[in-house]
RNA sequence: GGGCUCGUAGCCUAGCACGGAUUAAGGUGUCGGCCUUCGGAGCCGGAGAUCGUGGGUUCAAAUCCCACCGGGCCCGCCA
């Protein structure tokens, strides 16, 4: 008698007798769908009904008697899991839980479960591309963007326990003028092999290179500058002088290498032209641009596999840009963009006017637009013939639904309106279950305080900088409170402990809310973090190891303490927490679940013993009781990519 | 200027999609306790909140609607 989801058997007996109750007492009345909420006081029961306040206008009847006569009209013998239902404060009706029951069915069944537990499968599998992470291969990834791959391997694990097939992808934005930039500077360098972990090395390049041509660019445009207003000027001066600054620190940071490449770009009249060029016939697809471009940016994602490989994220496509560009597919995109009413020609460049699409196909409804939201237009092609970022993504965007019935996209809310344009595109070519599968997962910044972050200045602190203190600090604190354990055993857990810090930090907090990164918040160990949690669970292992042995003659009617209530009550409503987090893309839900699992938990194993027990019984309820806890702790701490172990 | 988004104790966060109970839930910090029990990365208790402001809808608003205020972001032939 095992059940995927014990808290909803109590719901739907619930929702059974009180739609009796109603059928009797009031034929008349139809009803949607019965909703119940959880009551602020556990006094009121497990589950409650306020039904009556919205019937007592259409009938008039006071909600209260109203209450009363419909608990009087249920039939008793539809009450299994319910131990009594009563009417209630101004017009409530209270469903109170039969715990005796209840506790051993939730328990066996998470025992008899296992691994399998709480994650309830959808009625609707789909296939799922979730695009995540994505970063431009030109710097290592950064705080800011680490956010990314946390939220999107979480949202990938919590989907695919679902029932969902997923498949996670990597888009390569190698198209771009900033990818030349990069390239230009090793090339000049002779591409030399990487003396440091190679995205660093990369970024480094980037970081100089980039830095070098835009003071050349500055100078020269002043120099050519006699004709134009002299506030022009003043800005270019101002402009210049940042530049002069950040190429003092980048020469102080990195001496040999920003002489190396100052001395190479000196040799050129204008390297911004030469990097023009490049970046053209790399869209072109020339032999030896493809090769450069690629060769970089290879090394780059090479250094983003070791950073992921860290935390425990792989990914099933690695996706570049330029293979849309070089194969006729964003070609034909814009063929059809261009024939419909959508699409118009204004000095040489092509503009898609997303407004209209909205009037034209009523839009505004199922996209949850206002009236005076106004969309505006999107440039598709430059004057000189080349695409831009959104064109090429449209095109991206059709392969992706080739492959899947749903396209989840992970990235920053600063790209909202692109992300809608590039929805609306996708109606305007008339793929409309697809724009409607389309799904921008968006989520705010995470900024460093009194200190702006930015790649192309080098400013920035990278994920595996975070990661390497996080596990630095990890291990002081097993060091500390283990120092039995051996050298080799202290940086095994010191590893789970400091990334599980990390992963849970960053999708701890709801994806909208914007996070203000600390070491503090970050490097967590105490309540409210993955050590926290992995602690708890390493306690309960710690239980189950010394009790050694399986709970033969469990007596769960002797589990009536409050706290034994609340934790069965806990683990019957993991299903009911996944499915929400599943279904509303919140994987906060996940690990705030795991943390009141835990904290219930500690006091639970605070207030009573487990193995020292009154009786053998009582002994071996609680003992049944801690091994489903454990379950359910390792299983919610799998869908955020949390190791749980089984001693720390 | 237009749009999007966030605003809940000193600080960080949950609750808002789906409005409900004379106590708005945690954490951190602060003050005070718990080393006789299964791992103290723990537990218990105290103090700490005009839920940004003002209206409105409702029997009932942190939650829905409107206006305003404050922070962030976007409105590029950048990505």
């Amino acid at each position: 008698m095992a059940t995927e989801n014990p808290f909803s058997k109590f719901r739907q007996e619930c929702t059974d007798v009180l739609e009796q109750a109603l059928r009797k007492l009031l034929p008349e009345i139809k009803i949607e769908k019965l909703t119940f909420s959880k009551p602020s006081n556990p006094e009121f029961g497990q589950l409650a009904s306020s039904l009556c306040f919205e019937l007592a206008k259409k009938i008039n009847q006071k909600p209260l008697s109203l209450a009363e006569n419909l608990v009087k009209a249920m039939d008793k013998r539809g009450f299994h899991l319910i131990e009594k239902a009563a009417p209630a404060g101004a017009g409530y009706i209270n469903f109170h839980i039969d715990y005796t029951k209840f506790s051993k069915l939730s328990i066996q069944s998470i025992r008899h479960l296992k691994d399998k537990y709480g994650f309830a499968k959808t009625d609707n599998p789909q296939r799922i591309i979730i695009e995540h992470t994505s970063v431009n291969p030109l710097h290592p990834i950064h705080i800011g963007q680490a956010r990314n791959p946390m939220l999107g391997d979480s949202l990938a694990r919590i989907l695919e326990s679902r029932g969902h097939v997923i498949s996670r992808h990597y888009y390569i934005d190698d198209v771009g003028r900033q990818s030349s930039v990069v390239a230009y500077g090793y090339a000049a360098l002779c591409k030399p092999a990487p003396d440091s972990k190679s995205d660093l090395f990369v970024g480094r390049i980037y970081t100089i290179t980039s830095c070098l041509v835009e003071i050349n660019r500055l100078k020269r445009a002043l120099e050519l500058s006699h004709a134009v207003p002299s506030e022009d000027i003043a800005k270019l001066n101002k402009e210049l002088a940042e530049w002069v600054s950040i190429a003092a620190e980048l020469k102080g940071k990195f001496p040999e290498l920003f002489e190396k490449l100052l001395e190479q770009i000196s040799k050129d009249a204008n390297p911004e032209e030469e990097i023009n060029r490049l970046n053209r016939a790399y869209e072109d697809g020339e032999p030896k641009a493809k090769k450069l471009i690629r060769e970089v940016s290879e090394l780059c994602l090479y250094g983003f596999r070791k950073t992921q490989e860290r935390v425990g994220i792989t990914y099933d496509s690695w996706d570049w840009e330029s293979d849309f560009v070089w194969s006729s597919q964003v070609g034909d995109a814009m063929r059809n963009l261009k024939i419909s009413p959508f699409v118009f020609s204004e000095g040489g460049v092509l503009e898609f006017d997303a407004e209209k699409v909205i009037r034209v196909l009523n839009l505004r409804p199922k996209l949850g637009l206002k009236e005076d939201h106004a969309v505006p237009p999107l440039t598709l092609v430059r004057a000189d013939g080349t695409t831009l970022y959104t064109t090429r993504d449209i095109a991206y965007s059709l392969w992706k639904f080739n492959l899947a019935d749903k396209v989840i996209n992970v990235i920053g809310m600063e790209q909202s309106l692109a992300q809608l344009q590039l929805k609306i595109a996708l109606y305007a070519l008339g793929f409309e279950k697809e724009a409607d599968n389309f799904v921008h997962f968006a989520y705010n910044l995470v900024t460093l305080p009194g200190y702006k972050m930015s790649s192309r200045r080098g400013h920035y602190i990278t994920f595996d900088e975070v990661l390497d203190e996080a596990i630095e600090r990890a291990f002081e604190e097993v060091s500390k409170r283990s120092p039995q354990l051996t050298e080799a055993e202290k940086r095994r857990i010191a590893d789970f402990v400091g990334i599980g810090a990390v992963r849970y930090a960053l999708v701890d907090v709801d994806a909208s809310k914007p996070v203000v990164f600390t070491w503090d918040r970050v490097l967590n160990f105490e309540t409210n973090s993955a050590p926290y949690v992995q602690y708890t669970h390493a306690r309960a292992c710690s239980i189950l190891r010394k009790a050694a042995r399986e709970p033969e003659n469990p007596d769960y009617t002797l589990l009536i303490d409050k706290l034994e209530r609340d934790l069965v009550l806990i683990i019957s409503g993991f299903p009911d927490t996944f499915i929400e987090a599943s279904e509303y893309l919140k994987p906060n839900l996940i690990a705030d679940y795991v943390n009141a699992l835990a904290d219930k938990f500690n006091t639970f194993y605070n207030a009573l013993p487990v193995i020292k027990a009154e009786s053998q019984e009582l002994s071996d309820a609680r003992i049944a009781l801690t091994q489903a806890i454990r379950i359910v702790l390792c299983n919610a701490l799998n869908l955020i990519g949390v190791v749980a172990p089984e001693k720390m």
